[in-house]
DNA sequence: GTGAAAGCGCTAACAC
DNA sequence: GTGTTAGCGCTTTCAC
C-alpha cells in the first residue's frame, strides 16, 4: 500500500550510470548506446521503474491528452462515435479525458477551463457548442478545437458535421415524392446546429415543392420529450401522414408512442423518419429510415484535423461537411418510381 | 497561436508580490490575507491565469485523475455506466482518463501501465478483468483498482457487481414455474465472472427442480453472435420453449432474430429472458423480461470505495454484491399464481 | 502573513 | 555517447 515511487535516479544508481542516461534510454527521439539500453532497462525492469508522464509533460509541454466534452451518451449515436474516437487517438499516441456536460448547458466553461488545467493538446466538443470567448481562450492558450457534429461560424474553430442542410432536404423530397401530405416536424433542442440546419433544409425542401409544413412540435432530443411531442401531433383529428424527427434516438421514441401507445402502424398509417442512422435504426423491428451520419468518416476528420493543429500551429481550423446518404427502409412509404434501395437495407441479423 | 504559458510568476510580477504568493491564493488550504488574495486573483484574471494542474500534481502526487478502462460500449448498460460514474467522480473533484479495451483482451496491460505512467490515483475496470501481476503492479504503486461489473478473488481488488448467481438463480425459478420444459441457454464470454457466475446460478436453479439444461450455445455477449447461436439453438425440430440470454445486448439480437427471422411469438412460442435492465429492455417494442442490474448503486459503490481507498492507504478492498431484482415483463409466459407485478412493469412510455 | 529557497521527476542544453 | 547542470511550474518548508 505505500506509494514508494520509482524515479529514475534510482534506475541509475542500480545501472551505475547518470539519471540523464536513463532518461535518453527512455526518450523516443534520444540517442544511447545499446550497451547502455540493455543495461538501463534491465534496472529498470527490475525496479518495475516507468517514466512519470506528468514531469514528461511540464518539461516538454506535450502532455498527449485531448479532451473531450461529450453529452447524452443516451443518443447510441454518441457512444459509438465516443469508442471510435479514443480508439483512434490511442492509436496516434494520444489519450483522452472525459468530461460530461448537459446538454442544453450553457456552464461549459467550467468543464473547459478543467481541461486546459489540465494542458490537454487538443479539444473535441461532442453535441457541444462553445461560446467564442471560449473559442479564444482556447485560442489563447493555443489549443485547437474540434466540435464534433456541430457547426458554428468561427475562425478560430474546426468542425466536423454532416451536410445537415442537404439531409434535411433530401428527407422533404423523399417524403413528397411519397405523398405525404400532412407532413409534420419535430424539432431537437434549437441551440444545437443540427437542429436548425436539418429543419432549415428540410423546411427549404418543402418550399421547392410548394408543400407547406402541416405541423411542427419540439422534443429536445429528449427521449420522453420527442413523445410528448407525438401525443400533442396525433391529439387532432386530422393527424400527420409524414413525421421527419431531428434525430434517431426521438424518432425512435416516437415510433414506440405511435404504435404501442396510438395503434398507429407504420408506414401504414405514418411515415417517420430519422436522422443520424444509429444501430437501432436498423433492427428489423424498427426498419427506420434515415439519414445516415458516418461516423467512422466524421471521426476519421475530426483526429486528423485536431493532429495537424497540434503539430503545426499554422494549420488553419477548417469545417468539414460530410456527405450523408438516405438509408430507405420500411418506416416510411416508399415512393413508386423510387430507385432500388435493397443494397442500403443493410440489417446486421444474420441471413439464413 | 503562439502557446504562450502563463505562469505563477508572470502573475507575481504584476501583483508586486512574490511567486510563492500567488501559489498559497490558488492553494485551497494555504494563508493569505484577503487584501493579498483580492491583488492576485486581479493580476491573474487579468492575464488569464490558471495553475497548471501537471506541476501542482507532480509535487503533490495527486493527479486527481482516475483511470477507466472499459470496454464494449455497444451495449447500453456500459455508456449509462460511464456517464454516471464520469459524472460522479465529477462532483468530487476527480476526473475521468478512458482507455477503451476490446471485450475478449488480454492485453489490457498495456493499458493499465499507460494509466499508471499518468500518475492516475485510482482505476476502474468495466468489464474487464485482470491477471494477478497487474493487480499487484497497481497493489505496488499504490493505486486502488475497483472492478465494475466483474468479480474476481484477489484480495487487493475491490469489486461491484448483482448478485449474479441469485439472480440466475431467480430466472431458473421463474421460468419453472411458467411450465417451461425445454429451457436454453445462451452463453456470454467465459472469460467474464459475470457469465460465469449467472451460468452457475441458472443451472443451481433448474438443479434443485430437477430440470435438465434442453441445450446450451455462446453468444459471447455479441450481437451478431447471438443471433447465430439462436440460429442453431432452433434449427432442430423441437425447439426450446424458452430461452435465457446472459445479458440483455444479446437477448435482445435474440429477440430481433426470432421474431423477424423465424416469425416465432414471444412469450407464445418461446419465452426470453434477459440479464441487466438497460433502457432498451422497458420499451414496449421489447418489454423484455429481465433481472435488474442498479447501476446507480453500482457506481456510487464504486466511486465511494474507490475514493475512500484513495484518501486513506489502510482502508481495505472489499467485495461488493448487489441485490437485483427480477424485472417481469411480458417476453416471457408468467406463471398463473405469480405475485401482482404491476409496479415493476416500468415502461418509459407517455401514459395518456 | 509573506518572501526566499529548495525540490517534485523529468528533459535538454552544454561540455567532455 | 555520456555525465553535469539547469530548469519546466508549481508547492512547501523555513526564516522573518
Amino acid at each position: 500500500m505505500a506509494k514508494e515511487l520509482i524515479t529514475s535516479a534510482h534506475v541509475a544508481e542500480l545501472a551505475g550510470v547518470s539519471q540523464s542516461a536513463v532518461s535518453r534510454v527512455f526518450t523516443p527521439g534520444a540517442s544511447a548506446s545499446s550497451a547502455m539500453a540493455k543495461k538501463v532497462r534491465k534496472a529498470a525492469d527490475e525496479l518495475g521503474y516507468r517514466p512519470n508522464i506528468l514531469a514528461r509533460s511540464l518539461i516538454t509541454g506535450k502532455s498527449k491528452l485531448i479532451g473531450v466534452i461529450v453529452a447524452y451518451l443516451e443518443n447510441q449515436f454518441y457512444p459509438e462515435a465516443l469508442e471510435k474516437l479514443s480508439k483512434s487517438l490511442q492509436e496516434r499516441g494520444y489519450h483522452v479525458l472525459v468530461l460530461m456536460a448537459k446538454l442544453t448547458d450553457d456552464n461549459v466553461d467550467q468543464l473547459l477551463d478543467t481541461l486546459l488545467d489540465y494542458q490537454v493538446e487538443g479539444i473535441v466538443m461532442a453535441s457541444v457548442s462553445m461560446s467564442s470567448s471560449l473559442a479564444a481562450r482556447c485560442d489563447a492558450a493555443g489549443v485547437p478545437v474540434v466540435l464534433f457534429n456541430r457547426m458554428q461560424d468561427d475562425d478560430r474553430l474546426s468542425a466536423v458535421t454532416s451536410d445537415n442542410i442537404n439531409g434535411g432536404e433530401k428527407v422533404a423530397q423523399f417524403l413528397i415524392a411519397g405523398d405525404h401530405k400532412r407532413i409534420a416536424y419535430i424539432a431537437g433542442w434549437d441551440g444545437a446546429s443540427t437542429q436548425r440546419d436539418r429543419e432549415q433544409g428540410f423546411l427549404q425542401g418543402l418550399n421547392k415543392a410548394g408543400m407547406p409544413l402541416y405541423a411542427r412540435d419540439v422534443g429536445n432530443f429528449d427521449f420522453i420529450k420527442a413523445q410528448e411531442a407525438a401525443h400533442r401531433l396525433f391529439d387532432h383529428p386530422e393527424k400527420p401522414d409524414a413525421v421527419f424527427v431531428a434525430n434517431d434516438h426521438m424518432a425512435l421514441a416516437v415510433m414506440e408512442y405511435l404504435r404501442q401507445k396510438r395503434r398507429l402502424r407504420i408506414p401504414d398509417d405514418v411515415s417517420i423518419v430519422g436522422y443520424d442512422d444509429v444501430h437501432l435504426a436498423s433492427w428489423p423491428s424498427f426498419g427506420l429510415t434515415t439519414i445516415r451520419q458516418p461516423s467512422n468518416r466524421m471521426v476519421v476528420e475530426t483526429v486528423n484535423m485536431l493532429i495537424a493543429q497540434i503539430k503545426d500551429d499554422n494549420t488553419e481550423p477548417r469545417k468539414i461537411f460530410l456527405e450523408s446518404p438516405l438509408i430507405v427502409r420500411k418506416s416510411a412509404r416508399i415512393p413508386d418510381d423510387w430507385p432500388d434501395t435493397n443494397n442500403t437495407f443493410d440489417s446486421p441479423v444474420v441471413e439464413q
